[in-house]
DNA sequence: AATGAATGAGAGTTCATTCAT
DNA sequence: TATGAATGAACTCTCATTCAT
């Protein structure tokens, strides 16, 4: 009989439970060793379950992998994406990269970002997920610089609310890339430069 | 008996040129699938040799990812590390981004720069190399910086110059980073604003 | 996840089956072609089964072959070692010669027995099992002899005692070398000597 | 062109020297890892020639094995097959134990002297030269007792030469077996034992 | 005569996946 | 539903042997 997960019923409550525990243990495992360098012995013995039982809830190890970058990708943008003030926005950053410097965290972690996003440079239906993600926390940054405009007396036109999008999500991609490359940065020489970009890329 | 590489003797030409060809068929067998999925064989199969002669060369398989890596991190500074003014900068940036989004560039490839942080985040011996060469380029950044203001006629303090070096980093990474997850990205919507950025970050 | 063999539980019935079939599958093997020049493969196909379930009972071919050596070195102490009496022992050792130069017999095999003592001659770990074992038959012999003297009515001191043992276990050992070198010998020329040469070393 | 060894022509001096070079890197190299182990570029390396020369001289790598063996059985014969009487054996032994001992001696060499032997268990050819050495040897002997029976004056049937040429020999075997089995054996509780059990074998 | 670069078969080992229970 | 033993393909790596020079 197909997994669960190919017969087109809806999952029950049980299943998807299951479905959960296989994609935390896997989510721990890909944090630590990468999708590849993971195996799946590792991950069902981080969930507690046999090898083969994983297989009734995912049709393959790559289908985990998609899985767990769309809860990445969900993550993500319920990490730094339910803010609604440039404030708001430099503490969020300022916290998650804590976590990232730190790499204990599962759902923050920047080298698992780092591998999805290179995973989707590579395949085609990764890219799909991940540039609609990306997409997603765009238009919500966006939204953010226009309401503040608004809320602040002006108005940004759709050219100048792209390229200000365009370079806030480059800064924060680009804070999860050095919070491994370079481990000398402290929350201090981040934080006051940090709002003030912030702050100006918000200007009039 | 040791690969020629181990022993003390210098290397001849023949050897030197072998191991280039090793290099950019690795080079681009891990652009196209990462370090792990890329196998020896077709490492050997794309330079044209037999998989065994590859280890007269490289001690073995990670010998050769840690000299693609050595060999990215100078490629990277040359790249960008070349420049000494803010026009230059965003100019070379430019260009760069170019490189990264058409992903066809073996050695100024976005998807292999964040394999290799990500490698960076879970394995030692490769942290110290990104790390080392992250800090010089850094360091080149800075010193930039701090010409400019002297150039402009003022002087910046050292906090200032850490932490706008740390943005500028960031901002640099996070291009590459979005160049795989944000396809829409054009020169148009990026030049102006990054010239701007640029400029804001050198300001008094 | 490592092989059951490693974990601390208690070792299913089953597997302990399983490790029994690989250990007879490779003693065949080892006594066939010794220890480098079997492989795995043949190992796997001799106890059919496919040679990757092999390292779920075996951590690598060198656990394997110390397992063979505790093995043999078990064999050996059961094989002579049951004696209680200089004709007993002359007995069991004519017994065992003829295995010995039969060579069909995978526990009482003398190539392997050599291949074992080469193999302690040159690798540390395999060294201190074999000697000890070794030491342990000594001990066995020794027993055998100063009992033997007891009921003879005779004292042997240590010193006699222990170049006796020695010169026996030599002989043992020596039996088994010469079992391949010299296919000449039968047990007829070899039967009255040896209880006489036996006899002698057991003498007042 | 085939190598000289195998064309019908005298080998020239040249010749016959290089082989002696390659046969003493070989044998250097097989004790110190046994035939299968001790790899042609160890070999080549330790004559300090190249690999590909070797096979000018040996077919391949069996044949430096065969011929090693060979040189071995010859060795053999000149180290304890020289003596005379009973008192040269028993001194002679006694010198060649230390060498296996101490395992530095590429000649005296016990773990090769097995590992020959048990090649010899396994391969035709070469159980022919082992064969053929070992009863040489024992011929050796067994003259030795007969005209050591002479001199004292006595006679000893067909029958009890063969039976102490066997035990004489197994001895001898024997010892070259516990040299490497037991480290504990000294000089001191081997010689006197040592010299009885051979004019023991000598009596009347 | 000599080199040592090159080959290619085969070694040990790992691991995603399947399947009998 | 769940197990984990079993498979087999693919992996990295070694090495005897060949060959252009």
């Amino acid at each position: 009989m197909k997994p669960a997960a190919e017969r087109c019923e809806a999952p029950s409550p049980r299943a998807l439970a299951q479905r959960e525990r296989i994609l935390c243990a896997a989510q721990e495992c890909f944090v630590r060793h990468g999708f590849h360098a993971a195996s799946m012995a590792e991950i069902a013995e981080t969930a507690r379950m046999s090898a083969g039982l994983i297989y009734r809830y995912f049709e393959n190890k790559n289908a985990i992998i998609q899985a767990i970058i769309v809860r990445q990708m969900e993550e993500g943008a319920s990490a730094i994406g339910q803010v609604h003030s440039p404030d708001e926005l430099a503490s969020a950053l300022l916290e998650v990269f804590e976590h990232w410097q730190r790499g204990d965290h599962a759902d923050k972690n920047a080298a698992q970002f780092l591998d999805v996003t290179a995973a989707a440079a590579r395949e085609q239906e990764i890219a799909a997920v991940v540039q609609a993600a990306n997409a997603q926390f765009g238009l919500h940054l966006r939204e953010m610089l226009r309401r503040n405009a608004i809320r602040e007396g002006f108005a940004l036109d759709e050219e100048a609310l792209t390229s200000r999008t365009v370079l806030l999500q480059s800064l924060i991609s680009g804070l999860a890339v050095q919070s491994i490359r370079d481990p000398a940065i402290t929350r201090s020489n981040l934080e006051g430069a940090l709002r003030e970009l912030i702050s100006w890329l918000m200007r009039r």
